[in-house]
DNA sequence: GTCTATATCGGGATAGAC
DNA sequence: GTCTATCCCGATATAGAC
């Protein structure tokens, strides 16, 4: 594998583990048995590292969320969507970690945080429009406005609150926290059964476990 | 006032302005007109400043969530009671900013952190059993449980989601936002008429604005 | 209590040899 | 492409005079 490759995998495990700002190029280079001078021929510090990093996680993201959202979707279906949409987030779960931080270092950042953060809310809305097609759910058009911003807050922040709350938890179990909680949120609002909610978590749960 | 008062107070202040990585010992000194030598007479450092900060924030929090909780308390008392969460953790917002940075740094912190939380989340669910014996409330044991978790998402996350998607609120709309997420998530499961909501919705609105 | 001056340390960054 | 050596800078921290 070529250096500027193995650059960018490895910084990626580092800030993943250790969180962006305790990650000095000095740090990455020891990771990788090379010279500090060596790290910077290929990417000009930290910066250009977590540009390059963001704009692999852009592009990927772009391309799930371009997914034309069927219009007869199956919660099954939007699941299993949300599934995608949490596991690149995951690998690339240092920019959630202190976003703020990170947005006001690199102004670009932020603005492609924020874009692909409002088409995350219009996918969820198209998808909850389908839903409200088939029947499927309840409520007006303000009902849904809320609901999609209650889907995003969850998507977003649940990985920090467990942070925050001390938990230790592995990988997959975090992914599934998350859909279960949007799944609790969105079901009063669906048309569906006590079972049906049951047998739905339980699919959930094992999508979370094959992943 | 007293040195040391300042000193606090206008931490505090540029903290929650420009996030507490972005402020450096001698930037408060600058800002207070007395020299950084001055500064580590009174505190110790950056450290030293944040750890009385949490004390602060600490024990006006835990005043308040020691005040016991009504047995036939009301929703709008409910609100109100998150009214006095939020006013004191917006406050001391700087805190949840990056609470993983700040956590990391100060161990002591991280523990007091999860101290609170859990006795947040304990509030909660006794606010929530009330409503329950009452019979304002729906659901069994396990739905409450993920009511608790859910309402403490919302009460620390929520800031960062706006700050997340780059809108500028101002304070007491933004202590509004919260709020009205948490009622909108609770409302499905409260015995409740529409308009009842929309009354508690605006009630809660106004609250905020006197705030 | 407060100041000035200075020491220290770590991370970011570059020059030049190989 | 890679290394060593070095520089720069900002933040932290302390000493000693007033």
């Amino acid at each position: 594998m070529k250096t500027a490759e193995r650059i960018l995998l490895v910084s990626l495990e580092l800030f993943n583990q250790q969180g962006e700002t305790n990650v000095s190029s000095v740090d990455i280079a020891l990771e990788l048995d090379i010279s500090p001078g060596n790290l910077y021929y290929h990417y000009k510090g930290k910066d250009s590292i977590i540009t390059a990093l963001f704009a692999m996680y852009q592009s990927r993201m772009i391309k799930i969320l371009n997914a034309p959202a069927n219009d007869s979707l199956s919660l099954e279906e939007f699941f299993y969507y949300l599934l995608l949409v949490f596991q690149v987030s995951h690998e690339y779960r240092f920019l959630y970690r202190n976003p703020s931080e990170i947005a006001e270092k690199y102004a670009k950042i932020a603005r492609g945080f924020r874009r692909i953060l409002k088409q995350k809310e219009n996918v969820f809305d198209t998808c909850l429009k389908s839903f409200y097609e088939q029947d499927l759910l309840l409520g007006d058009t303000q009902q849904r406005q809320q609901i999609v911003e209650l889907i995003g807050l969850i998507a977003t922040q649940t990985p920090n609150y467990h942070l925050l709350k001390g938990e230790e938890i592995n990988d997959g179990d975090y992914i599934f926290q998350s859909l279960a909680t949007i799944l609790f949120a969105l079901t009063p609002y669906m048309q569906m059964s006590k079972e049906a909610y049951q047998e739905l978590d339980e699919t959930v749960r094992n999508l979370c476990k094959e992943a």
